[in-house]
DNA sequence: ATCATTTTTGAGCGAATGCTCAAGTATATT
DNA sequence: AATATACTTGAGCATTCGCTCAAAAATGAT
């Protein structure tokens, strides 16, 4: 996975793989049925561990809306971060894959699934009154699905902390202003 | 330049690139050095005409803030467009390549120009009282510009137009919040 | 028309790609 | 201990990769 997320789909090469998983190419061949299958099991993967860090952080903050924009603000850190990349390995594939694959769909639903987990989160602040009764929750949940894709790609290249910092306190107050006054 | 953007740098072959360009390899290779450079052409000219595209756009218009915000909303139209992919080449390219390449460099340079015209357009925006004196254009130059990377991944997901549109208007309003009251 | 120069051609190079499979090694069962 | 079953090995397959270069064709100069 962290070979993927790194170097991406076509630019990592059974060679890199066979070093990173000690495995032999018919071992891994028998294990997984081809490279293809072998990324989408990383990929499989990848998406449990974001939703399931996500569904955390919102578990163990009171206000599911402060878990969001404690999320947004955490990504100012994700510069100096020992993580394969610093952008969402579902982005990159989303746009490293052709447009008509099959590839596509699968990755698709596992956003749409993040999503979901965004979603719910909003429904639960506005059952709290966080948010206002009539605040449509599955529209903030994509608007801030983007802030996260957009800051993920500008940790790529915004080396200035501090200006990352800004720009997360910026899209997080955001949301705080969809909140019930 | 069609078939990189489309298809990326690893997934384009030569195969695909002398069929694309009519010309035979050691044609391709005497008018470009290499694969690479000619990629990096391709991202030169693909980084040109995004400028001027933007910078037509802003000229076009007698208030910048309003030209921004246009922009923002004409990217609701991106789902059904035939250009060869909705998301930005600068920033496929800039997931693709490896961390610490040398077309790291190149790619980031383009996006900092990119920063740089619409900087320009909001510095012109607060000449004209569309924004408070005391506004920090640079960093409202890369809100928007992550508001752009954002909504173009979105546009690789979301099929549905009206969705779409909510979406550039949510954050074109955004800009508009930005603005003098 | 002749010759010098530039451009195009495409067969094919070495290396790398994803992948296979017969042979070998480990594990489990009796 | 003997046998059956499962897993691992790695040489090497066919193909494709990016790329080269001598020969042919086109172009320009005289």
């Amino acid at each position: 996975m962290t070979l993927f997320w790194a170097k991406g789909y076509h630019a990592t090469s059974l060679k890199d793989l066979e070093g990173a998983l000690k495995m032999k190419p018919g071992s891994i061949y028998a294990a997984f049925q081809n490279k293809e299958t072998l990324f989408r099991a990383t990929l499989d993967r990848y998406a449990q561990r974001m939703t399931s860090e996500m569904q955390a952080l919102i578990a163990a903050s009171p206000s599911p809306l402060a878990a969001l924009q404690g999320h947004l603000e955490g990504l100012a850190n994700l510069t100096l971060c020992d993580r394969p990349s610093t952008a969402c390995m579902l982005v990159k594939s989303l746009l490293e894959v052709p447009r008509e694959g099959e590839l596509r769909g699968f990755i698709t639903t596992h956003l749409d699934r993040v999503e979901q987990v965004i979603g719910g989160a909003l429904q639960a602040a506005q059952a709290r009154g966080e948010l206002p009764p009539d605040a449509d929750t599955g529209r903030l949940a994509r608007r801030i699905q983007i802030y996260i894709f957009g800051l993920k790609v500008q940790a790529q290249r915004e080396t200035d902390p501090d200006r990352m910092r800004e720009l997360c306190e910026d899209l997080a107050a955001e949301i705080g202003r969809a909140a019930t006054p």
